[in-house]
DNA sequence: CCCGGGATACGAAAAAGGTCGTATATTCGG
DNA sequence: CCGAATATACGACCTTTTTCGTATCCCGGG
């Protein structure tokens, strides 16, 4: 029995981890590149943070080299998953329905032509039960 | 021009908004009784929440009784939609059909044959255009 | 009239999250 | 070998959130 070990991440620390899973690996300059893209914030925060997280176990790094490498510990889908079902329940009363109808009709997050076939075609093997 | 306001409540901010939401309006002890079935909590921390979340214009209240009524003062379905925007940029790389499907997938709270229905007409009128 | 139960107000402190300054170590060019 | 550049470690501090203890007030029963 493994422990599932579920998380739940700060907000900075999604933000990180977003990175994380996008790059694969990345050193923590890497990282802080990234989020000051669109974050004012010091390099030792990041550092700082990432630190933390590695405390945490939410993600693993290689210390052999001087300049570690850092990568995600905890599973993307996983992560959505449960973050996703907190919300449905905290926000939603339990029903995903609702969280999926509110998220469709989202006027600045619309979906593409292919997106929705996607959805349809989930929809579909759903229905069919 | 009013402003929009947009909040964004804490976690305990949204269990009480949650409760507020269902009743309409309601008392500190009938808030705090709802949030004891579930969370080990003193009465006075549910009222200073409450206080605090007055202060915020949160909620609303009539206080022209000795017992205080509150209500919610913000929107159900713009909260739940600025928070659902909040997590698809947070964690779903801006896109809602990453959400969706996961939401979709979940085991844990499936979907019934009229919340498909529902969907599947949401979905309907979305692909027309 | 007095008291107890139940209500609000308020202050304070614990917890959690985020930010950074500074110390120290390592590497590398000159 | 020296110093600048760049890494990590670590502690301190500030806010925000959460939690309560205590004071105070008000109402109704006896």
């Amino acid at each position: 029995m493994s422990a599932p070990k579920l998380v739940k991440p700060t907000e900075s620390e999604l933000e990180i981890l977003q990175i994380l899973w996008l790059k694969g690996t990345a050193t923590v300059r890497e990282v802080h590149e990234e989020l000051a893209r669109f974050k004012d914030v010091g390099y030792t925060t990041t550092l700082k943070l990432m630190q933390i997280m590695h405390e945490k176990g939410i993600v693993k790094r290689d210390d052999s080299m001087r300049t570690h490498v850092y990568q995600a510990a905890v599973n993307k889908e996983k992560t959505q998953k449960h973050l996703l079902g907190k919300m449905i329940d905290s926000l939603f009363g339990g029903s995903p329905t609702q969280l999926v109808i509110q998220a469709l009709g989202d006027e600045s997050h619309k979906a593409s032509q292919e997106e929705l076939d996607k959805i349809q075609a989930l929809l579909d093997s759903l229905k069919k039960r």
